[in-house]
DNA sequence: CTGTTAGCGCGTTCAC
DNA sequence: GTGAACGCGCTAACAG
């Protein structure tokens, strides 16, 4: 691997001559830039960016924590924020924090010690004081699905008790009065949110809510068939089930079906994210769409206008609205 | 952010002994050692990877190349390597080559460029020559999905035409004879290899094979179902389907149900990859495993055993057979 | 066991 | 326009 000495040797100039022909910013004379380059292709040579990062103070890298490296909402959004910044030229570290505290942390501190320029974090259990403890060793972090009032200009978050009462009054609209709801893990802020979503729409049209017709799961398909197995031998007449995301709502298609009932006809189901899969299922899953993609690039614009000095040509929004997306498995209430 | 020489100060020691307890090599004595902690812990130091790097010549992370970070095949990859890597304290740099030999080359030297210290690729666009000239600048590597007979040691392969073969003959079992296939991009290694396998069965059941049921697909949904209805247009007996991923099975399910066929009963289908979302399909469906979780983590194993030095406890296994999953959507063909 | 001294490959002043 | 010299933060001999 020839280094920048070496290119200088072969070129008859000096290194710091070298340095500013591959950095362009100073004046180089055409006659030397083309010795300098000749002599770069004949060894082959290629920035060595360690060297450059510890020299210049800067990675042109940005860390990005995610949950799982898999799935389809994860992968959305790890897709666009990197093909965003790769073609601002700057590159991406992921790591996956698995939704646990202390492997968030992990992850966190290696994209620190990484020394990337900026961190787009999809944080869920690491603690509040943590986060703003990176500001305050000027770290530069810029939160996904996470609302802190005091960073609220680093938060990028989906309205997501909108969601959850665009799914439930879509029900409500079809004539269903007996609605079951399957949440999210009651300590994550979003799953919180769908279901005060989904209470909002009950009250508004007078239907009181019954804890019996919701199930606490924990966003895997496992736990939509379960959910729809506990609530329904303790219910079997509600008419619709809202689930507060995609994964449980396919669990719950299946299970609902193993059981005899066909959907929409004998039981609506709607599901919340949008993930591509939505679309496979049969039928096509009616659900509400969470735009994680158009988020990851606004994160990706706040980095790059924000850390990189870059003009970019969208203004920076906060706050995204979720919309229905209407498919096959909701149907009206049945007549009798 | 605090730099060692300032913790050596803080702790009255000298800067390379501040070194020793962060590697923890060389034998420190107990109280150095604890005012080397002290000092580091009110510091809050980290220590600078990007310089331990550029001392050491080595980095601790490996390069990984996937075609999209998004989708359940490569989640599952993605998510495999990196939770055996980490767990051996390395990390993964990801980068998304989009089947394009361009943006592949460009990844790959952005990660040879970051210096990592292997690089596990899945590489379909680049030629061959290109891998080889890697080994030869003494970049190590190690290919997913890319067979390379001089480079035998270093791939690690699916074999792609008896996955083909299982499918096939699993619907010839049924008593199908007339039996479509939509097909990869003939461009693509596995996509011949599986279309092989194919033909493979058809042959030893005697059946002659047709070019008019075969549709080449590009392992898109879309050109599911595209490819079923070109099929269908062109030859309306055919009763079994099998398709060169899941994907395009999901595709060519919609597409048959739009045109009023039930699954299995008028057209069994099956599938190839056996990613998460074939069991979500309704029915559900029947494909070929395709164990790529473990070949990441194979490919994890070796960059360990053979980069790192480290003792793993498998052998290093580099070709791997795919197995058919048996679900709903192939059926016996219907008499008469 | 510990301190001193060279680099690692490159960016960046300063002079010329 | 170009070169010499220093420093980024750390590891790795080499002494002691």
């Amino acid at each position: 691997m020839a280094t920048i000495y070496e290119v200088s040797k072969a070129a008859g100039v000096s290194l710091a001559t070298v340095s500013r022909v591959i950095n362009g910013n100073a004046r180089v004379s055409e006659r030397t830039k083309e010795k300098v380059h000749k002599a770069m292709d004949a060894l082959g040579y290629k920035p060595n960016a360690i060297a450059q990062s510890l020299a210049s103070n800067r990675t042109n890298s940005v860390g990005l924590l995610v949950s799982e490296l898999h799935g389809s909402f994860f992968g959305d959004m790890m897709s666009s924020i990197e093909s965003m910044l790769r073609d601002a030229g700057k590159h991406v570290v992921i790591t996956a924090g698995h939704s646990e505290a202390e492997k968030e942390k992990q992850a966190i501190e290696f994209l620190i010690s990484r020394r990337c320029d900026a961190l787009i974090l999809n944080a869920e259990a690491v603690s509040e004081d943590y986060l703003k403890s990176l500001l305050d060793n000027n770290i530069e972090i810029i939160l996904i699905n996470r609302d802190i009032e005091s960073l609220q200009e680093r938060c990028i978050v989906l309205d997501n008790q909108l969601g959850g009462y665009l799914a439930t009054k879509a029900a409500i609209e079809q004539g269903h009065t007996e609605i079951a709801y399957i949440s999210g893990p009651h300590f994550k802020e979003d799953a919180q949110q769908r279901l005060a979503g989904h209470k909002q729409a009950l009250k508004e049209a007078n239907i009181s809510y019954d804890s019996e017709l919701c199930f606490e799961g924990g966003y895997h398909e496992s736990e939509g068939q379960e959910g729809f197995n506990v609530l329904r031998s303790a219910n079997d007449s509600f008419t619709a089930l809202v689930c507060a995301n995609d994964e449980m709502a396919s669990g719950a298609m299946t299970a609902a079906r193993e059981n005899g009932l066909s959907i929409p006809e004998d039981l609506s189901i709607i599901g919340f994210d949008n993930v591509l899969f939505a679309r496979y299922l049969y039928p096509k899953l009616t659900t509400v769409d969470n735009p994680i993609a158009k988020m990851g690039e606004m994160a990706a614009n706040w980095v790059l206008s924000n850390i990189y000095q870059q003009k970019i040509n969208t203004e920076i929004t906060r706050l995204f609205k979720p919309e229905l997306v209407v498919r096959d498995s909701l149907g009206a209430v049945r007549a009798g």
